[in-house]
DNA sequence: AAATAACTTGAAAGCGCTTCCAAGCTCGGC
DNA sequence: GCCGAGCTTGGAAGCGCTTTCAAGTTATTT
């Protein structure tokens, strides 16, 4: 196997110094277009490839951005949510000539560790997503100096960057379409309440019965955490109670909530509405199919990227805040007439 | 902010060279007691921590293995595949101080590109996820130097590294096991052709169906490429030819099949049983739920950073090839008498 | 034609750390 | 009390690249 070419053999075959060689592989101005052309040339022949660390040292800079995902929940495996996070955020990082480093916390050991490894110029910038993850870490980022976007609102930290979904006006949108196609007893099943999507959600639960006079029933409310398995034991205990419609804080959720419905012997839409929130695929082939929210995902992973990139440029002040809209798509299971 | 520390600052501190630091620091031989303990305190006090690019640079090695997973097909949303695997993997790689950088190919450009910038230091080692991923790629991959352990079996790399499942007996369990129960028309809806898994489970179908001395009818195989919409539209085609079971090539596209199934007025597993691959958490929570094959997609991931560590250590030299056992998990989608 | 501005270029100083090598010590054995 | 073995230690040479600075060239201005 020959000798790695470095950029001094460049520069010496091409006649010129490693100076003037490295313009050249960067595209620097002040080199004659003879000399510029020369170096090139050498550079497509041998097949050199500048050495990343090396650059990276030099250049104080290493092109490596970290995606931070909280300690995995069962969530992270059913729910695609992750996925297309991810997939966006790649998608994004590919096309800047980012490279991304994930960081799936999953002890409390890699918990620890996270920070020294992070803080200390292997990134140059972090994306965390908000979760069951301490708040301290999030803390310790924003202390630090190295560029850092939340993905979802952090629940203690108005200054961060952060990119995010309305969350209270889906769920109000989701629930108020409920209430307006007749349904008297719409009750809900949270997500994680550790988590700012749970609350909001909660939160627009609220305001739209509210917003109708109606009063909060709290034998109505019952708190998931976003899988389905909190949705089918979450339908359960909503049962006894005669809800007529649910909104369920997640997509898997709702699947979790139609099987239990099903169970009991009952029936989605006609004695139980059901609308979700997510708009991932599995809500299209559910039977039924879900009436739910839709989450612009790809894009929030794009424009997390987007931002981190430009906090890289042009510094962490102000801070970027970015929330996106919903949108109701309806389908069959809140028994709307116009159900697809 | 304080200006970052370097190790000659701690050096300077403990009032010993920046040898003598680095040796303490790396917990080397070669100190005495006292002066190492007195250098720990420096760093500790100080709270210094080394800066991992130098490190790196200095030391040839990056400790950072990257995870490639090919052309992103529909399924790397809807499969939970990819999280478990990632899972493992991040899991394993965490315990070991090594760093995981993620690279999806989406596009063209993203696989031209790849090369190159994993070709040239900034990896210790690489995990490839086989796939719609030219070969040309794993080609090149094995022609470099650069450590690489393939996840899944690459179709025409015989000497590579590699962790797979045993997917042909795992296929021909789940089929032997439909025809022990006496049905006769067992059909199979493959997964993708264009990938080993795909193959393999269908060279156990044929295997299964031949044992039993039953001709192969080519009407009951269909191609799918292991998505929900391909089982769906698979089954619509087997339907005419009136098979009393299916097996499919992954659970997703079971839960495709089964939609057809029922959209046709027919039911699972009186009319047509079926039996799944992969056993993720989706499977047990169809209805019904679904007999599949469960992989150990975890200690797949384990196994695939084990290997690639050791490769790291001692050589590519010989290869790894590690094939895992599959097992067949008995649920009510084959209409078994033991259903759950 | 002289003076000045603008561009090219290479030498050299890092970036922060690891590691080789040689020098200085300590200590036991004879 | 002397010698060599075996530790400790610091100096210095990289790892491969970027970037500053000053010197050398060429082009422009008056």
């Amino acid at each position: 196997m020959k000798k790695n070419l470095t950029l001094d053999d460049i520069a010496a075959q091409a006649d010129v110094s490693r100076a003037t060689a490295s313009r050249v592989l960067n595209d620097r101005p002040h080199v004659r277009d003879e000399v510029r052309e020369r170096v090139w040339q050498v550079i497509q022949e041998t097949g050199y490839k500048p050495h990343p660390v090396a650059r990276s040292l030099a250049s104080q800079r290493t092109g490596i951005v970290g995606l931070v995902i909280p300690r995995t929940t069962e969530g992270f495996f059913t729910d695609p949510y992750f996925p297309h996070l991810t997939q966006g955020i790649a998608y994004t990082c590919n096309e800047h000539d980012y490279i991304i480093s994930l960081f799936l916390i999953q002890t409390q050991e890699d918990e620890r560790k996270l920070y020294p490894r992070i803080s200390q110029g292997l990134l140059d910038g972090v994306i965390v997503q908000v979760g069951a993850i301490g708040d301290q870490f999030i803390d310790a980022l924003l202390q630090g100096s190295i560029p850092s976007v939340v993905a979802g609102r952090p629940q203690h930290h108005p200054e961060a960057s952060y990119v995010d979904v309305d969350n209270i006006a889906g769920a109000y949108n989701a629930v108020m379409h409920l209430l307006q196609l007749g349904c008297k007893r719409v009750a809900t099943i949270t997500g994680d309440m550790g988590t700012t999507a749970g609350l909001d959600r909660e939160e627009g639960y609220r305001r739209a019965i509210e917003k109708r006079g109606i009063p909060i029933e709290p034998d109505l409310i019952v708190h998931g955490d976003f899988t389905e398995i909190s949705g089918y034991y979450g339908m359960q205990r909503l049962l006894p109670h005669k809800p007529d419609a649910v909104f369920t804080g997640s997509d898997t959720m709702a699947m979790g909530a139609i099987r239990a419905i099903k169970q009991a012997d009952l029936s989605v839409p006609e004695d139980i509405a059901i609308v979700g929130y997510d708009d991932l695929p599995p809500a299209r082939m559910a039977s039924p199919p879900l009436t739910t929210i839709r989450q612009p995902i790809h894009r929030f992973g794009v424009k997390a990227v987007e931002i981190l990139l430009d906090i890289i440029e042009n510094g962490k002040e102000p801070p970027r805040q970015i929330v996106f809209d919903t949108k109701l798509i309806v389908r069959e299971s809140c028994g709307s007439s116009v159900g697809t």
